[in-house]
DNA sequence: TCAAAAGTGTTGCGACTACACCCATGT
DNA sequence: ACATGGGTGTAGTCGCAACACTTTTGA
């Protein structure tokens, strides 16, 4: 185990994994990136990543890169994305590279290695090799994801107001989206419960918010595509729609 | 170009690609697989697929080893699906494999090599390596895609009646679809058009029925996520919903 | 008493399921 | 006529958006 085989017939690439590591920063929605210091793309900014080792899987592999910029802990969420293999992707030879999309919840605030920062989607500077379009396929997989599962928790902190939970939608999904209609999705999804407390109203008063908490901290998927469901969902079962749990 | 640059910190991985190549025969849905006549795992089945070569990406990869089973316009849908890095995933040594998901249509029956043959996906025979799960995952997209996108057009013929399309979702999603709402969820969506023609009655009599097609054979979102969309779909536009189409 | 912020009530609508009914053909 | 299969009409429901209104606080 660990020898690597190739042969003419079976050409062997060196494999990298990177993480496409968003977090929701001052209302934008940011990705982490670094500088590189040198060619090619030197003053680019590429993703956080590296070699895929002998005995690591990707996903190992993607989280042990991680630790060189972030706690892995920090991170809310990680799923495989995407991979790239275009001969050309990297000018100095031909290697391949799988993409993972983490996110990290707004309440921590990470020490970043010198040469890393956090730059808004929406406004990315100039990226490294084919990274700016794989930011673009994460964004995509992301937008769709708080749509139809509670991804959200791997955003928002442990507790939070609506309020704050809507901030969080808003800057990752890039339109607006209001706090009663956000609120009442995703309690009648039976995402979202309150916690019995109470956040202290803001200095210009109000009336003090009801705090909420995600039920679970895992990945499920909260709305089961709306057509070609099985019939008849039974009609006892509490209004919740039935299956995809396979 | 071309030319393997990989070092102890950079090891090099000989990579495959792999299709699940989808179809549904005789109302059930099978996968392509072939019989491997040597170690390991001789005897069990395999998915197509083979060695990733120097100048090619993984998409043209797939595509080519595929014509070794089947003539690649034949293929409805090919997408990237998952990349499989377990070090132990083959004994013989390390590979990385990235799965793609091939659908072919009804009206065509390729022409298969000896060793290669269709299995119904709910009664796989014994499967080599990490295929089976593979298998599984393809399921798992697939069906989720029938829902909300047109990726019909892959596994039907050019043209069609209700009946038989129901047929063939019947046999991919694996549950009951009633005609009646099939086409009216289809034809609202604007993913079927009729042609105009009529398919002659059977033997038994009954009345004819009208002929459909996909409106476009390229994969499209026809049911962009009912939650969270943008605010106030401009009322003008038809009822059809807004984005997604970056 | 007023402004600010949070949360609920209510209405309307679009999309779906289910089921009854009507239509067109062969025997 | 009648059996067979295709298609439409229609009613009920569910989930959501929009917006008005009520509640609870600080000043």
């Amino acid at each position: 185990m660990g020898s690597v085989w190739s042969s003419p017939e079976r050409p062997a690439y060196p494999h990298q994994a990177l993480a496409v590591v968003l977090q929701v920063r001052a209302r934008r929605l940011h990705a982490m990136l670094w500088e590189r210091p040198n060619e090619p793309f030197a003053g680019a900014w590429a993703l956080p990543g590296g070699p895929l080792l002998a005995d690591e899987t990707l996903g190992a592999s993607v989280a042990r890169q991680l630790t060189a910029k972030v706690e892995v802990s920090h991170l809310g969420h990680l799923e495989q994305l995407e991979t790239r293999s275009d001969p050309g992707r990297d000018p100095r030879g031909r290697t391949v590279a799988t993409a993972y999309l983490g996110l990290i919840p707004t309440h921590v605030d990470p020490a970043l290695p010198d040469d890393t920062a956090w730059h808004p989607v929406d406004d990315l500077p100039t990226t490294a090799f084919d990274h700016g379009s794989i930011v673009r396929s994460a964004l995509v997989r992301l937008r769709s994801k708080l749509s139809y599962t509670n991804v959200g928790f791997a955003l928002a902190p442990p507790e939070f107001t609506v309020a704050e939970l809507r901030e969080l939608y808003v800057a990752a999904l890039g339109y607006d989206v209001t706090a009663t209609n956000l609120q009442r999705v995703l309690l009648r999804r039976g995402v979202l419960e309150p916690t019995g407390e109470q956040a202290p109203p803001g200095r210009a008063g109000g009336r003090p918010a009801a705090l909420y908490r995600f039920v679970t901290p895992e990945l499920s998927v909260t709305d089961p595509f709306a057509v070609f469901r099985p019939p008849s969902r039974r009609p006892g079962s509490e209004g919740r729609r039935g299956g995809l749990e396979g």
